[in-house]
DNA sequence: CTGTAATTGCGAATCATTCGCATCTACGTG
DNA sequence: CACGTAGATGCGAATGATTCGCAATTACAG
């Protein structure tokens, strides 16, 4: 499952942040890096499991903390529940998520708007920006035609198995 | 503490979205009015001990949970501790706010981007937003100053004890 | 090859929030 | 205005994601 070429690159990264290359963090990078959802620590730990039957639920959350510190994934929060923290690896562009209440469907949306007040808030008051949590809620056309329409199941209490909140780190 | 007028106008608030007004609902609401910080259940049932010794925590987890339901109140998430949860009454316009790593202040930051990029995704895609979730996490001015000059105080754990994200519902 | 600081696994601890349940009570109805 | 009942409350126990303590390992600089 992790490449040779991979598992050299995660190496090399690791060291450029200073941080030792221990088989599991190699194994989680991977994992997040090949996903393109985003895992929480118990979901990470579940796949992490079948490669290293060993590894506990602890180091999956301490290399998770790590890796964010120094910037390689990144912790998102999903709208709905946010005790709960995923994360996913740090390569894509910068995005923002949609999730759907009637479906649980996350959508992934991009606009300009945010970067621009950024911006605009930085340079009206000074504010230097690390670091910022954005997420939507709502309803999909599909679902919100259906709920127009009264057939939208209330309720549902979807599982968001996908998306979440977006955290954008710069 | 409690205005006579206050406590009709809640009544009639109450009525209004069909909620039964028990006094520790007036109660949650009016200390909920009466302060411009956002507070979190434990902070608010500290306030509100004060004036029913007998009120439980679990009590106003449920009003709290009621009244964001009936959208008389706004539930808010801190960028550093998305675990606990903040309220606040709802009735100050949009607004977001940003927090400081440095200081842990918090400042209101207006910006019509957020409801600009929801109205143009909105009209893109079909979406139908419901609900946003925003925060933003930087130094202000006078802390980014120190941070340049290496005098601030690393990781001095600032307690967010004001400010907390901003959830934005329509 | 060695020393050592960083890391791991395990289980126990945290701690905000929620639940179960028996007891009250707000408020529409007669 | 007393009644009945769905809806609320208080209490303590339960949840559940995340974190901690500690002894045993291990990555990696020298």
């Amino acid at each position: 499952m992790i490449t040779q070429e991979q598992r050299v690159r995660i190496r090399r990264q690791l060291a450029e942040v200073g941080l030792r290359a221990t088989p599991q963090r190699l194994l989680i990078l991977a994992i997040l890096e090949e996903t393109d959802e985003h895992l929480d620590a118990e979901a990470i730990y579940e796949r992490a499991r079948q490669w290293d039957a060993q590894i506990s639920l602890a180091t999956v959350y301490r290399a998770l903390a790590k890796l964010k510190e120094a910037g390689l994934v990144a912790q998102r929060y999903f709208a709905r529940d946010h005790r709960r923290e995923y994360y996913e690896a740090v390569s894509k562009g910068e995005h923002y998520h949609f999730t759907c209440l009637g479906c649980g469907k996350v959508i992934e949306v991009r606009t300009p708007r945010i970067a621009q007040a950024r911006q605009e808030l930085s340079e009206a008051l000074g504010l230097e920006f690390t670091h910022a949590c954005i997420c939507f809620e709502g309803y999909c056309p599909e679902c919100a035609a259906k709920r127009r329409r009264g057939t939208l199941e209330s309720r549902a209490v979807p599982r968001f198995t996908v998306g979440n909140g977006v955290t954008i780190d710069d």
